[in-house]
DNA sequence: GTGGTCTAGACCACT
DNA sequence: GTGGTCTAGACCACA
């Protein structure tokens, strides 16, 4: 379970922590049930503040992601089902609208946005849950 | 000239009236040569304080947006010619990737991303050197 | 680590501060990974606004000089492969030719300004990888 | 007798149309004697305020480089002795230390800043009052 | 503790 | 009139 942290970056390490363990799981790395390093375990291991490990798993539990049970340790939840958060969906379509911005003032296409976005679609396991395994070659 | 600020969202004023800029720039509602309203007076219709027009005005002049002419104003800059800058070329594919994965736990799928992305593009006046209006199969 | 700053020269504060930090990186009195003063400790050394200090610390974050760790403090960052900017240079060339205009005016000789131009040179440690504090027939 | 101003430039256009003139004099374009254009009609000229024409004139008149003979006119003076100011003489010496430290920081090495000197120092008319047009092969 | 943001109000140089 | 700088003091998120 290897998690790269970037210092210098602008996020939050606990929201990089977040985004990461979202990623093991989603890659499948990290499956339902699975248990997960204590805060300070791996607080030690990231070479960071126990109490910022802890912000994340706080926040990962607010969001469903993983569940605390009490004196047993943390542990990967099941899959929720995506409730359609009308506000969050907002939010996400003005993030990529910036994003859309940002690329025309660096002088990236919107296709290769949408490129990108395929790329990383595949990586983290396509389309699996649909015809299961058999892939478009979007690359 | 309409700038609409969200004094509760986290990004600072001063970035949201940057975004602001760029957007009425990309959508050719300010064009290069204009005469950008003087710091004071954005100031006191955004009901903000001038030191935060200000930051934002220094933020796109260092951006190469808008250009300010010693004590005659501040104008909107001719188009630069965007130069490959890896670095945030780099920044904005992370962004992407963190957005398609926050869309996975919300149920967006991919698909709905590009489709925003598509309708973004057309809103920019993606399209305005086409025949403008009429739209491609992007939708 | 002692910075003198001049509260009559026209040159900003928070830009004297910024060229300050930057020679005493060059005279190696500061080395990369060192840890700056704080913000408040350096306003308060200095007296000035912490607001002034901060916005050296970010005008020298922006030039890659320095980096900051969220919560942690500033650190002198790792020497960059400084990438030829034209457009710098090309300032640079203009100031020199403004310098050599005013010595002319102010009765300096050409070769003075070398004289000194070699003067500083040394004293930023220019032969620090030659066998130091002999120097050759600059002067 | 050509000017030509940068409105882009961050030095104040007074002081671009001192230092263009004080350019024009070393390089023989203008001598001693010969008559300036009005102030009206160079700002015209310049499609600049009268305002900072004048201003001009008068830092020119104040550093004794022109002279204005009332109802006459404005007229360049001969040159003066320079008297070794040693105040100016040491702000030059600082302009020439921050150069060199801008330079090293941009990869520039010292060697190429004298190069440049050099090459103003021919332009400007080299050595004209030494030997009389012997000037070594310094380029 | 750290830096980042914002407000209020002042002064200055430039045009 | 313009933007740039500085101060004083406040609040916030991050570690």
């Amino acid at each position: 379970m290897l998690i790269q942290l970037d210092p210098r970056s602008s996020t939050p390490i606990w929201e990089q922590i977040v985004n990461s363990i979202k990623e093991l799981i989603l890659k499948d790395i990290l499956s339902p049930q699975d248990k997960l390093p204590s805060v300070r375990e791996l607080a030690s291991t990231l070479v960071v503040n126990p109490n910022t490990v802890s912000k994340a798993y706080q926040e990962l539990e607010r969001q469903g992601v993983i569940e605390t049970l009490r004196g047993r340790g943390t542990f990967v939840a099941e899959m929720i089902i995506p409730r359609k958060d009308e506000q969050k969906m907002a939010a996400l379509e003005q993030q990529l609208k910036q994003i859309l911005m940002e690329a025309t003032y660096l002088g990236v296409s919107k296709d290769t946005l949408v490129h990108w976005l395929n790329n990383y679609y595949n990586e983290l396991g396509g389309d699996k849950d649909a015809e299961g395994g058999k892939r478009p070659e979007n690359d």
